[in-house]
DNA sequence: CGGTCTTAGTGGTCTCATTC
DNA sequence: GAATGAGACCACTAAGACCG
């Protein structure tokens, strides 16, 4: 399970944040305000771990390789999530931030929910599980691997009784560099088509609020999530395992939903501070969707270095 | 002319749909 | 019936365009 609550102070002193919430839509900019160091990176270390370790046991076991770091045998000892191509490890920072973000600053999003995160949904990556089996067996192996499909996060809000009464939904990105253009075509598709009257190249409409409108009104990440807590920790979950599957069952869905969109990266050369890249007034004509919405933004200097700092020390001295 | 941004191209797996 | 294509999703990099 996920245990690690968010490094508070830590966050506090790396990062401001400017939360607005109007009406249903809330947006959070959180603005690096300290440099990147060993000591952030060692704060946000337990949080990393806690958040990967059912991934990693899973995973670990399903190849068949040992979870000691120490254990001698070549190519048999554990590397989930460090051993994973660079491009792969910075989709999961994305989507541990989501989580992150979501505990930490619950305060701050819309609605106030006050959210749990009971654990992540890692171990749905399948490709992962195959690349470490191609790795377990030819430890040269180099190859991207997919992502994961479905939400990229979950989290619940529960009531007094534990049942789950919310669910917040959230898809995450990283770029390492937040230029207009590329998050242009994160939020609205490659621009690979082609206006039919000018002939100009086009956004394909195929980016992030085209998949956050058409996502199924039951997220598919719930029932992976009620089955992890199935699996984990059944007695202590029970009434939020009886209540996802009701509302998974349910012939007319009524579980309310936040959906959550994270932009995270480092910020474009030319960036002014304070500056946005989705505007915080309203939302976005393109958001179709009747749930509320949150966006934050993540700004970053040097992020990259805080990714490879953070997979790499996760389980080291 | 130099720095920054945009565009185009690349990798990787598996399944389902379409075409030959 | 077999080969090809597209779509699911995570991003980066090289080279050319642009701006001051």
């Amino acid at each position: 399970m996920h245990t690690e609550p968010p490094p508070l102070s830590a966050l506090q002193a790396w990062l401001d944040a400017y939360g607005t919430v109007e009406d249903r839509y809330g947006h959070l900019l959180l603005e690096q305000i300290q440099p990147i160091d060993q000591a952030l990176i060692d704060a946000l270390k337990p949080y990393f771990e806690s958040a990967h370790l059912d991934a990693r046991e899973h995973f670990h076991q399903q190849v068949g390789i040992d979870l000691h770091p120490d254990a001698t045998a070549s190519g048999a000892h554990a590397c989930y999530p460090d051993c994973l191509p660079i491009v792969a490890r910075r989709g999961l920072f994305g989507e541990v931030i989501a989580g992150l973000v979501t505990q930490a600053y619950a305060d701050e999003l819309v609605g106030e929910h006050p959210w749990s995160v009971p654990i992540f949904l890692f171990r749905f990556h399948a490709d992962v599980e195959s690349y470490l089996w191609d790795l377990r067996y030819d430890p040269s192996r180099k190859r991207q691997v997919f992502g994961r499909f479905g939400s990229d996060f979950v989290g619940i809000r529960l009531d007094a009784t534990g049942r789950v009464i919310r669910v917040i939904v959230g898809e995450a990105k990283w770029r390492a560099s937040l230029t207009d253009s590329a998050v242009a075509a994160l939020l609205h598709g490659e621009k690979n088509a082609t206006c039919p009257t000018t002939g100009e190249k086009i956004h394909n409409g195929q980016g992030i609020w085209f998949e956050v409108n058409r996502d199924s009104v039951v997220p598919k990440g719930l029932r992976q999530l009620q089955r992890l807590l199935e699996l984990r920790d059944p007695i202590n979950h029970a009434s939020a395992i009886a209540s996802m599957d009701a509302a998974i069952t349910a012939a007319t869905p009524t579980l309310a939903r936040t959906n959550l969109v994270v932009i995270a990266g480092n910020a474009a050369k030319k960036r002014k501070k304070l500056s946005v890249l989705v505007p915080w007034e309203q939302p976005p004509a393109e958001y179709q969707s009747g749930h509320d919405l949150q966006v934050v933004e993540l700004i970053l200097d040097g992020g990259e270095a805080l990714i490879d700092g953070l997979y790499s020390s996760l389980w080291k001295a």
